[in-house]
DNA sequence: TATGAATATGAAATCGATTTCAGGTATTTC
DNA sequence: GAAATACCTGAAATCGATTTCATATTCATA
């Protein structure tokens, strides 16, 4: 069933059709009413993509994410697509893998027009991506790193690690491990980092090599983090970047017959959903995900419908969640 | 940049560019080697849409999932895009949130040409998702449900339930609790139940009704339904139909005092990425959702290949994680 | 009543690709 | 050397909508 078919049935032109069909343009009542008749005995539905030809919208985002199976990511799109649903766009999502090249690729495949604007999920914006991002035409957002120039939804890392640092001194801890990750993740690598080692030096305290360890993002790593930090120092509090560094760290823990948080007290970031149902459960900084998710879908839409201006940097909250894996000393 | 430019810019047709491009006809090959080398230049990228409408194919799938947050959807997701990728195609996802109107909308909305296939991740597949199925002319796979006539690729949740009671038994216990959710969803609601059940009664034992308690999927239902059991009875193991419900109800048991699992077993079935880092380790049944998506995506690209009869039942398998949530009598 | 404005409608152009068709030239084949 | 075949190319039609443009009709106002 084409427009054109439609006209035919009702005795009009598929002009006329058009102008019913989006309401604009003149129609007279009874054609109106005839054309609607046809379209509602048919229940025709006009092609997408025939419209997003002409249109030069296709009323689609992209959403690239470095791996949806994760709860973060997942969280973040849930947010996309329930605001994008209240906007009329669909999301196109492109898992990534944490492949750098994929990434650049889906950039430049997404943005044929075969999308109206682009979620980048990013862990590392490398100089690649800015050239890509930079020849790109449609509107971009960032989520979870800051890139300037563009407009970017990010996590208040850096004061979340300061804030949990300063929890965990003011429940009596002064030798504060820290696992962490790479560096080549801004956000996560140096701004946590960072927030952890200021607030050390503001009480004086300080966070020698053997306290900090560095790796992955996953539970093994925070597993064999622990252990290293354990072989070197003895600290009484342990501040994983990540809820899953934090749980392979209480394994690791546990592993080695300390209890937690009776002989160390162990903290994470993220607040993933099982986070409280852990044994012990976990003290965390909760940050809003799928919040994230729909400011930045808010963002794109308005990108896209020029009402926003380029380069703007949104950042969410984060809240304490203190349960039970801290010992006041 | 439109292919009239590059054919103009290589003092071609637009039909030689589109010959090389697509590697069909003839082209001589020092046009071809003009036409090449001003795409080079210019990074020409054709257009998507133009393309499919010519083409009336659009190299894209949807993918209908009830919850994208979940870690099922998500792992289910992963697996799906992966595939995809290899395809060359994309995906788009529909999110709606277990309402069965926002499904039946998708279904029509995705079907309008705007995508080749679907891959429905159904929990409750009524007469109305049917109705309308049936009118679709593009490929749709059921995931997690089987209905007949259509391609599905299901859990062996019978099995699965069956052999996770029988563990039960051969470990000694005889009084154990059943925590399920409603019959809507056939897959889990009933096939489920069904396997615990039958399994009893081949063993003689019976599934008394304060042994088994109905409702939702969420933790907190765990919880509360491993209270009302409870309430009535003494069992010795719970087998809780998914891990969340496992969790709320070891939650409920510790809450009561006991001991998991010196005093009450608790098993669960989807084994969840931090199923082993649960205290205790939680013992489940492995599903391989990631698995089933990508099974699911190599079906549907068969379908729309052609290469493939509708109506195909792949099971997926499954396997028994045996961890520390179960005592031996 | 004349005339400008508002209403109404369809033919045709358009979006950006692909593909058919028709008309070439070059190369085989007998 | 003629006929058959293969190779090559571009004009134009096509996919299915929207939109401009031209034209016709109705309405309002001086």
């Amino acid at each position: 069933m084409r427009i054109k078919d439609i006209a035919k049935l009702a005795g009009v032109s598929p002009a006329t059709v058009s102008r019913v069909m989006n309401n604009n343009g003149y129609v007279k009542e009874d054609k109106r009413k005839a054309v609607l008749e046809v379209i509602e005995a048919v229940d025709y539905q006009p092609n997408e993509i025939a419209k997003s030809l002409k249109s030069q919208k296709s009323r689609m985002i992209g959403v690239i994410v470095p791996k949806i199976s994760t709860e973060t990511a997942s969280r973040v799109v849930a947010g996309v697509t329930h605001v994008a649903k209240t906007a009329g766009y669909q999301v196109l999502i492109a898992n990534t893998n944490l492949d750098i090249e994929e990434e650049i690729k889906y950039l430049k495949f997404l943005s044929n027009k075969s999308v109206d604007g682009i979620i980048m999920m990013g862990t590392e914006v490398t100089d690649r991506h800015l050239e890509v991002m930079n020849k790109l035409t449609i509107p971009i957002v960032i989520l979870g790193q800051k890139v300037s120039g563009y407009t970017s939804i990010i996590h208040n890392d850096y004061d979340a690690s300061y804030q949990m640092t300063e929890y965990l001194i003011n429940q009596g801890h002064k030798a504060i491990g820290f696992i962490g990750v790479d560096e080549k993740d801004y956000a996560v690598g140096v701004l946590r980092k960072k927030g952890y080692l200021d607030c050390l030096s503001d009480y004086n305290l300080n966070g020698s090599d053997g306290l900090i360890a560095i790796g992955d993002f996953d539970i093994d790593t925070g597993f064999k983090m622990m252990k290293k930090i354990l072989a070197k120092s003895q600290p009484t509090a342990v501040f994983a970047v990540t809820d899953h560094l934090a749980i392979g760290a209480i394994h690791a823990l546990l592993d080695q017959g300390y209890r937690v948080p009776e002989d160390i007290s162990v903290v994470g970031i993220g607040d993933i959903k099982l986070a409280e149902y852990l044994n012990p459960p976990l003290t965390t900084m909760h940050y809003t995900f799928k919040t994230s998710g729909q400011m930045a879908a808010e963002a794109v839409f308005d990108l896209i419908e020029n009402n926003a201006h380029k380069g703007e940097q949104l950042m969410t909250s984060f809240q304490l969640k203190e349960r039970r894996s801290v010992k006041h000393l």
